[in-house]
DNA sequence: CGACGTGTATTGTTGTATTGATACACATGG
DNA sequence: CCATGTGTATCAATACAACAATACACGTCG
C-alpha cells in the first residue's frame, strides 16, 4: 500500500488521528488492503502529508487495539491476519448505516422527496 | 415552534451549537419554519435539553449572522422575513451535496456496488 | 556484528474550541 | 413603572488535537 492512498484532510472537524482510522476500517473490510498486507511507515505517511508521524503512530495504535492491524516488530504494522478479506456485503453496508440514517433525517428535515436525493446519489456512486 | 423539535445529542463529536444550525438552516430551507416565525427562546431550548443558554444563544448568533434569523428586540429570534419558506428542491439538494459526495467515497472504500446502498437509503427515505 | 528501519513512550508547548457561570442592557406588557 | 422576559458580553475552566524534539527497544538485513 502506498501512503498517497490516505486520504487527509488537515483542516476538516474531525480529528487527523481519526480520520486515518476510519479510512482504515474501510479500506480492510472492502477487501482494498488485503491481510497480511503491510502499511506505509508511520514515518512516510508522515512525510507525505506533512503531518506529525505520533499523529499516525497514534492512529495505528487504536487500529492495532480493535483488531484491525497487527504488529509486525522490526517489520511495520500489517493488516491483521484473522481479517478475512472483504467481509459480507451486508456487514460493509452496516458500516455506512449511520452515516445514511443521518442523510435521510437530514433529507427529511429539507423537506425533500426521496427522488431527487436518490438520483443524485446514484450519480455520485458512479453507476 | 417547540424546543422538541430539535435534535440535540450532546455527546456527538459535532459541537452543540453547530448541530442546532445546521438544523435550523435545514428546517427553513424546508419550509417547516416558516418566515417569521418566532423561535423558543434561548432558555427555554437550554433547559428542555438541558445544556446551557449561552450555547443556544451563540447558535442563534451564528445563524443571525448568516441571514437566516432576526432578531426582535424585546421579542427574540425569529426566521428572517427575507426567507421566502421553501426553497428551490434544487437549492435545498445541494445542502445536501457534501454529504451525499462523503458517503459516496466511504462506499467506494467500502468497495460496495452502488444498488445496495441505494435500496436501503430508499426504504430509510421512506419511499 | 552493526547500521538501519520499525513503532512508541515521554515531556512540553501551542493553538483552538467548547462549554460553563455570571452579570448586564434592553424592550415588552400588564 | 417595573417585573419579566429577551439575547449576549465577558471571563474562566476544561478538554483536546497536533506539533516538536528526543530517546528508546526491538527486529531486519547487508
Amino acid at each position: 500500500m502506498d501512503a498517497s492512498l490516505l486520504t487527509i484532510q488537515p483542516n476538516a472537524p474531525e480529528p487527523i488521528y481519526r480520520q486515518i482510522v476510519e479510512q482504515l476500517r474501510r479500506l480492510v473490510a472492502g477487501g482494498q488492503l488485503a491481510a497480511g498486507e503491510l502499511l506505509p511507515s508511520v514515518r512516510e505517511v508522515a512525510g507525505f502529508h506533512a503531518i506529525n508521524p505520533m499523529t499516525v503512530s497514534r492512529a495505528y495504535g487504536l487500529a492495532e487495539a480493535e483488531g484491525l492491524l497487527e504488529r509486525l516488530r522490526g517489520k511495520g504494522m500489517a493488516v491483521a491476519a484473522t481479517r478475512r478479506a472483504g467481509q459480507t456485503e451486508h456487514q460493509r453496508l452496516a458500516l455506512l448505516e449511520p452515516q445514511m440514517v443521518e442523510l435521510a433525517r437530514h433529507a427529511r428535515e429539507l423537506e425533500l422527496p426521496a427522488e431527487p436525493v436518490l438520483r443524485r446519489l446514484t450519480r455520485l456512486l458512479g453507476d
